[in-house]
DNA sequence: ATGAAAGCGCTAACAG
DNA sequence: CTGTTAGCGCTTTCAT
C-alpha cells in the first residue's frame, strides 16, 4: 500500500493536517522547523500524493475519456486531433483517458448494453470519435445523464466535424480555376463515413451540369490501388481528364506515381488531408482538415456540457485549400 | 453532483447496501420485488456508478499513464504501440491515461521538479516513450518509489526497445545477398535517438571492411529531402551505389521518386518502418519494428513492477525483414 | 433477505 | 501555528 499523509505525519511527529499543509505549501500555517521535518519524512518514505481523495470529495474527476474508435471497424483517428484534445484539456487542467472499443465492447453494444468504460463513471465526460453503425443510437439512449460530444461524426447536436461538403466544392473550384475542363473524383472507399458522402456531394454540386468523371469501385469490392489503376488508368488517359480530386492520400499517392510513369505531369491532383500532402520536392494542392481545431472545439463544447450547459448545435469547421509554393 | 447509491436507495425505499447489491447482481441477497424497485429508481434518476470509491478503498487506480512525448522535441510515438499498450492493459482490466509533456512540464524538469502528472499519483504506474535529454535522469531520481517502464528508449533496466543494431545488420546482409556491391546508408537525422546510432552501427559492423557510402547531412543542418538529393544525387549516381538502406520512410520515399525519375529501377531500396512500406503497386523490403509488441511487453513488465517485483533487465525485441512478393 | 457501521486518503472547516 | 472532526461514494463485514 502506498505511503499516506498519516505515515509521514507519524514519522515527522506531527498531524496529518500539518503534513498536508506543508506539502501543498499553504503559507502561514506552519513553522520552518516543522516544514523541514515534514519534508524530510516525506522524502524518506517516498511519499506521493494521490489524486483520488480530492476527486472524491469534489465529485470531479478532472479527466475526460476519449473513445478513439474500434479494433473491428478500424476507425481512423487523427494524431493531430488527439494532440488538440490533449492541449485543450491541459488548459482546463484535465487529464485524458484513452479508450478504444474492442470486439467484446461492440458485442455489448449490440446486446443493448454499453461497454464498462461508458457505464461506469471514470471521467467527467466523453469524447467519441466516429462510431460503428447503430452505436450512436445506443449511446444517445444510454448516456442521457452524461456529457458526451461526438468528434468527426455528423450529428445534429453535441458534435464537431469538418465541412466535407465544402471540401468537395473547394477542390472542384480550384481545379476549374486552374483551367481544368475534365475533372474527376477518385475514391476507393464506399460510403461508410459521412465524409465520403459529403465530399462527393460538394464536388458534384460545384460541378453543376458540367461533366465529371467518377472513379469509384463498386460497393463491397475492396480494390487495391493497383487494381483501381489497372482498371481505370486507361479510362483516365482516354477521357482527357486534366484535374483530379482524391478522397484522401491513399488515392493521391498512387495517382501521382501513375502520372509520373505515364508522363502526365500536366495533371493537377488535389486531395483532402490533415496537412499539405508532400510528394517529391513539393506538395500537392491540399484541402486541409482542421483536425487539431476539431479536437480543441470538441473539448470546449464538452466543457460547457460538463459545467451543466444544454445540448449544443453541432459545429461544422471550415476547411481550406493550401496551394504549393 | 452525480446521483449516488443513497439517492437511489431513498427513491426505492431501501438501503444503500441493497442498491449496491442489486446493481452488481450479487445473487441471493435480494428479492425480485426489491430488485425491480431498485432498477426502476436507478433508471429514473440516471444513476451511474463511480470508479472512484472502489479505487480508493483498494488503493488501486486500475489505470496506467503513458507519457507519449513532448510538444517541443516532437518525439515520435507509434500508433501501433499505443494500440498494443491499450490492448494489453485491457487484458489486465486497466485503463490508459494519455499524457504529453508540454513546454512548462519540461521547464519543471529542468528546474529539478517533475510535472504534476508524475508528482501526484493518478495511476498505478507509468510508461515513458522516449525522452528529451536529461529527462530520464530526473525521472529515475524522482520516481524511485513508483513503477516506471521506458518504451523505445535504450536503458539498462525497466525498458523495452527494438534491436536497432540488428536492423542495420539485417538490411546490409539483405542487400549483400541480393548482389549489391556498393551499399549506402541514408539518413537525414542526427544522433538524437538511440535508433540513429544503433542502425548505423549495425550496418557498419555487417559491412566490416567492405566499402560503404554514407549519406548523412552535417549535424545541426536540417536538410529537406530536396536539398539532400540535390546535393547527394550526383554522388549516388557516380558512386555506383546499387543498394540503399534508409533510416526510415522519409528517406525511402523520396529516394524511390529519385530512382524512378532517373531510370534507376535496378536500385534496391530498403528501410526501417513499422510495417512494410508501400510504394506504388508493391512494397519495399522493409525491416519491420515490432511496435505493437513493444507496447505489450512494456505493459507486462510494468505490471510486474506494479505487483511489487524488482527492476528488470531491459528487453530488446528482435526485428525482421519483410520482403515483397 | 436486508440494513448499520466502518473506513479507504485526503482536506475544508473549525477549535485550540 | 497546530490539531480534531467529519465526510466525499462505495462496499466489506457483521448484525438482524
Amino acid at each position: 500500500m502506498a505511503v499516506t499523509v498519516r505515515d509521514v505525519a507519524r514519522q515527522a511527529g506531527v498531524s496529518a493536517m500539518t503534513v498536508s499543509n506543508v506539502l501543498r505549501g499553504k503559507a502561514g500555517t506552519f513553522g520552518s522547523a516543522t516544514r523541514d521535518k515534514v519534508l524530510a519524512a516525506a522524502e524518506e518514505l517516498g511519499y506521493r500524493g494521490s489524486a483520488l481523495p480530492t476527486a472524491m470529495r469534489s465529485g470531479v474527476f478532472d479527466t475526460v475519456a476519449l473513445i478513439a474508435g474500434s479494433n473491428l471497424a478500424e476507425l481512423w483517428i487523427s494524431g493531430q486531433m488527439i494532440d488538440g484534445i490533449h492541449d485543450a484539456l491541459d488548459a482546463h487542467c484535465k487529464r485524458l483517458l484513452y479508450c478504444k472499443l474492442l470486439a467484446r465492447h461492440l458485442t455489448a453494444v449490440s446486446d443493448g448494453e454499453l461497454p464498462a468504460i461508458m457505464r461506469e463513471t471514470h471521467a467527467d465526460g466523453v469524447l467519441i470519435n466516429g462510431q460503428p453503425d447503430g452505436f450512436d443510437h445506443q449511446v444517445a439512449k444510454n448516456l442521457r445523464h452524461y456529457p458526451v460530444v461526438f468528434l468527426n461524426g455528423r450529428h445534429e447536436y453535441d458534435s464537431v466535424y469538418p465541412d466535407d461538403v465544402m471540401a468537395g466544392r473547394i477542390a472542384y473550384d480550384y481545379l476549374r480555376d486552374r483551367g481544368c475542363r475534365n475533372i474527376a473524383y477518385v475514391t476507393r472507399f464506399a460510403a461508410s463515413h459521412h465524409s465520403m458522402v459529403d465530399r462527393m456531394e460538394g464536388f458534384l454540386a460545384a460541378a453543376g451540369s458540367e461533366p465529371v468523371a467518377l472513379f469509384i469501385p463498386p460497393a463491397g469490392e475492396r480494390q487495391t490501388e493497383q487494381q483501381l489503376w489497372e482498371a481505370e488508368g486507361a479510362r483516365l488517359m482516354s477521357s482527357d481528364v486534366d484535374g483530379v480530386f482524391c478522397y484522401c492520400q491513399n488515392e493521391a499517392h498512387d495517382l501521382c506515381l501513375w502520372a509520373m510513369q505515364h508522363g502526365r505531369s500536366d495533371l493537377i491532383i488535389t486531395l483532402v488531408n490533415e496537412r499539405p500532402y508532400v510528394f517529391g520536392a513539393s506538395y500537392l494542392p491540399t484541402v486541409t482538415m482542421p483536425m487539431r481545431g476539431i479536437g480543441q472545439r470538441g473539448v470546449e463544447m464538452l466543457m460547457r456540457r460538463i459545467a451543466g450547459g444544454p445540448s449544443q448545435k453541432a459545429e461544422v469547421l471550415p476547411v481550406s485549400m493550401v496551394e504549393p509554393g
